[in-house]
Formats: C-alpha cells, structure tokens, sequence
DNA sequence: CGGTAGGGATTGTTGAACAATTCCACAAGA
DNA sequence: TCTTGTGGAATTGTTCAACAATCCCTACCG
C-alpha cells in the first residue's frame, strides 16, 4: 500500500519550506551583511573591501561580489566601478522620494479596508509591541516595532510585491535613521497615532484611518527631512576625516 | 585669479554624468539579455546554459553569473539552485499581483494631477505613436507603445522608485504577453481608451481620469487571466516537450 | 512495473593570476 | 602656496582552471 503525502495545505507545511530552500551562500553571506548593515555595525559613507570581509567571512571574493550585487540592488550599498561598494548615504532626495512611496501605497493599502473584523491581529500585536518597547525604554525594539506596524498595513493590499517593496523601503530607511543618530524620541512621539489608526481601521472606516495615515506620514516626513539636512553633512565629512 | 568650475546645476552637467559612468561587463550582458527576452529570443520556460551563452557572448561564467543575478532580481529569470536559470513563467497569480500594484501606482499618480496644462506632451506624443503604429499595422510597435503609455502615467507621480518600479513590472508584463501569442487585437483594442484618459488628464480631471483608467486595468486584467491559464499550461506543455 | 544504482552533464565555489584603475604621497614647476 | 605630474602600492575587474555538489537520465534488477 502506497501513502500519499498530499499537499493539502492544512498541514501547514508550507510554512517549512524556508527550512528545506536551500540558499546559495552569497545569499546567505548577503543576509549577513544585510544584518550588520542593518544594526550599524556598518555605517552608511563605508567602505567594504572585498578583501577583509572576504577572509573574515571564508567566502571567495567571486561568492563575496554576487552578494554585494544583492545589496546593490537593494540600494543598501552603492557600487563605483573600481572604487568597491559602500553603504549607501541616501540623500534628502532619497528620503523625500521614499515617502511619496509610502503615502502612495500605505495610504491605498488603508483605504481599502472594510468592516470585516478577520485579520486585524497581526497589526494589533505591532502596535502592542511598540508600546511594551516604549514602556520598557528599550527604544531599539521601539523602532523596529514601528516598521512593522506599517509593513502590516502595506500587507493589507494583500499583494506579494507590495510586501517586498516595502520592505526594501524601510530597510532603507534604516540608513537614514542611522544618519539621524537620535531615533529614540522620533519614534516614540508616534505611538499614540499608531492606535488611532488602529481603531479607524478596526472600525471599517478605511477612508478616516487613511487620512490619520496621511498625516502621518508627511509630519514624519517634514521632521526627517528638517533634522537631515545638517546630520547628512556631518556624516559625510566625519566619514572623510575617518578614511 | 583662480576661476573654479562651480556646480552650480545651471551648466547641466550632472545630465552627462550618464555618459561618463562606465558599466561593468555583467550590467552590459544583463542589458543584452534582456532585450532578447523582451523581443522573445528566449522564451519563458527556457533554460539560459552558462556554458553557451558564456561562449557565445565571450565573457567567462562568473562576470555571466552576475549579469543572471541582475536579472533573476528583475524577476525576468527564475533561479534554480544546482539546476541553472530559466526564463520566467508568470503565474496567473502574478498577473493578479501585477494588475494590483498597477491600480494602486498608476492610479495614484493619475489621481494627483491639477489643471495644469504643463507636460502632458510626452504623454500625448506616446498616445499618437500608438494611433500611428494601428494605423499602419505594425502590432509590435503597437504593444511597445501602450506599455510607454502607462509608463508616463506613472512617471505623474514624479517619483524615481515609482519609475523604476512600473519598469519592471512591465517588463515582467511582456513575459506575459509572450505567453499569450496574440498581443495584436488585445493592444488594439484599448486605444480608443488611452485617449479617453487622455482627455481627462489634460482637462485637469484627477478623479475622472483614474475611473477610467481603474476600468481599463480591470478589463484588461481579466481578459488577461482569462485567456491565460489555458495557455500558459500549453506553453508548459510545450516546453517540456520541446526540452 | 517500480525502484535503484550508476554516470554524464551542469551548476556552486574556490583560488590564483593578471590587467585596469584608483589612491596616496612626493617631487617638480609656476 | 598652489597646482600639476609621476611614481608605486593597493584595490577592483575579469578570466581561467579545478573540484565538489547536485541533478538528470538511462539501464538494470527485483
């Protein structure tokens, strides 16, 4: 007697299947970098030399360079033909650029919400975790719960490739947090105004949660773009006196 | 006296910088490559041989390797670890997920535009291409247009992640398009409503140009999907077949 | 007929090698 | 003093050859 795994989905296998993909190992030295990068280990105006992450991380240069590539396109790094790659410094342009996205497709993702009471928890866990952050003053984790609270909206599309948009937006902005240098207050003014959206949202009323959201976004938006301008410059000459 | 050359912004030079930024060997083999999938040289489900298109092209299999990588990122390739690149196959759901992002994007810069009667002239020269392309029959030149067309609609929301963004998804779109093997009557018949569109963007008329242009998607996605899983099945068929 | 064990082909990854380019310091000249 | 060459060292760009890992196909066997 011959059984049949069948894949009937209420297995919850598919769940696993990051498990069993394997990956090449640029893209995992790439997740690395990403990390690193991420967290500020790598600060953005640096260089990486293919050299000494290359021995540090016991990959070839050929395997290191396919992972620079990844990060290239992901506009965490800049690459200048025989210079090498950098961790990118995005510019106010950047920033001004990337939130004419945000309000784009976060607004239009709210919008469409309708009173259906289904899958709010997911939001409803980011914006706790937030809170739970702020009131412990780990403001790191603050920080990182406020992005996925707005990942999760953008998730209300419902589309895979918004969600990857997304989430390459706000690791870049990431970067700008970095230059910021303060991020601790920035994200904290907006913990209350994460539950108003919230409650709009959880109420059906799409059209109100997307003008709160809107708001949002631009007063962020402003106080970014005011506070950036001078730290961009500071970072830049303290990375050419450092090199 | 010391004259120095100020950047002053008003020498437009930066606009040559194109000009003098030299590309990597992999980004001009990537450029090769996908032009020939997008004229339909290699077709979705076909796999890409580093060793023939290593040969063929003279460049050694890791600078093609990165030139696949670039691509495979675009989604034009799919990657297969140890088994090689193929040329993608669009899912149905990806032509779902497509037609999503492009209501939320394209009808979102549409939306803004005011009465304005500023530059609007690239988008009407792209509507008059197509006009020109029906006329004389020539249907590639006719597909090749439409997808201008709602590129420079895009381009209203003034945002270069935006750009970028519709590039690829029309360039995934023409996978598509591949797919199906008749692009001629589908192109055809939506010309009628890009002047439509037209019209109501140039009278200053956001919300009415982006009823229409919702409508238009719409359509044009359902009559995609609907002729699509028969084919897209035969072209698997086919392929296998033919491998 | 189904499973399995080879063997050939292709990809994954490495290391070395050389060319091309950039960077830096230092000297020469106005 | 400032600019302008001019070396050499360091780094990247690219190729090549080699080997391991994996996949695919076929032939064999129960």
């Amino acid at each position: 007697m011959i059984v049949v795994i069948e894949d009937s989905g209420a297995t919850g296998l598919e769940a696993d299947r990051g498990l069993v993909t394997r990956k090449s190992t640029a893209e995992r030295v790439a997740g690395v970098l990403r990390n690193r990068i991420a967290e500020g280990f790598f600060l953005p105006g640096g260089r990486l030399s293919e050299q000494d992450i290359g021995n540090a991380l016991g990959v070839s240069r050929n395997t290191l360079r396919e992972a620079f590539r990844l990060l290239t396109h992901e506009r965490l790094l800049a690459h200048e033909l025989n210079r090498g790659v950098f961790v990118r410094i995005p510019s106010v342009e950047d920033v001004v650029d990337i939130y004419r996205v945000r309000k784009i497709i976060e607004c239009a993702a709210v919008r469409g919400v309708r009173a259906k009471p289904a899958s709010f928890a997911r939001i409803k866990e980011k914006v706790e975790i937030g809170d739970e952050a702020a009131r412990t003053g780990n403001w790191k984790d603050l920080g990182t719960a406020n992005v996925w609270f707005h990942q999760e909206l953008a998730a209300l599309s419902g589309s895979e490739r918004v969600n990857e948009l997304v989430g390459r937006l706000t690791a870049e902005l990431r970067l700008v947090f970095h230059i910021m240098a303060e991020p601790r207050r920035f994200h904290e003014r907006y913990l209350p105004r994460n539950h108003e959206i919230l409650d709009r949202i959880e109420a059906g009323d799409g059209p109100g949660a997307e003008q709160l959201l809107m708001k949002y976004l631009e007063d962020a938006e402003e106080q970014l773009v005011g506070a950036y301008a001078d730290r961009a410059e500071a970072a830049r000459a303290a990375v050419a006196a450092a090199e």
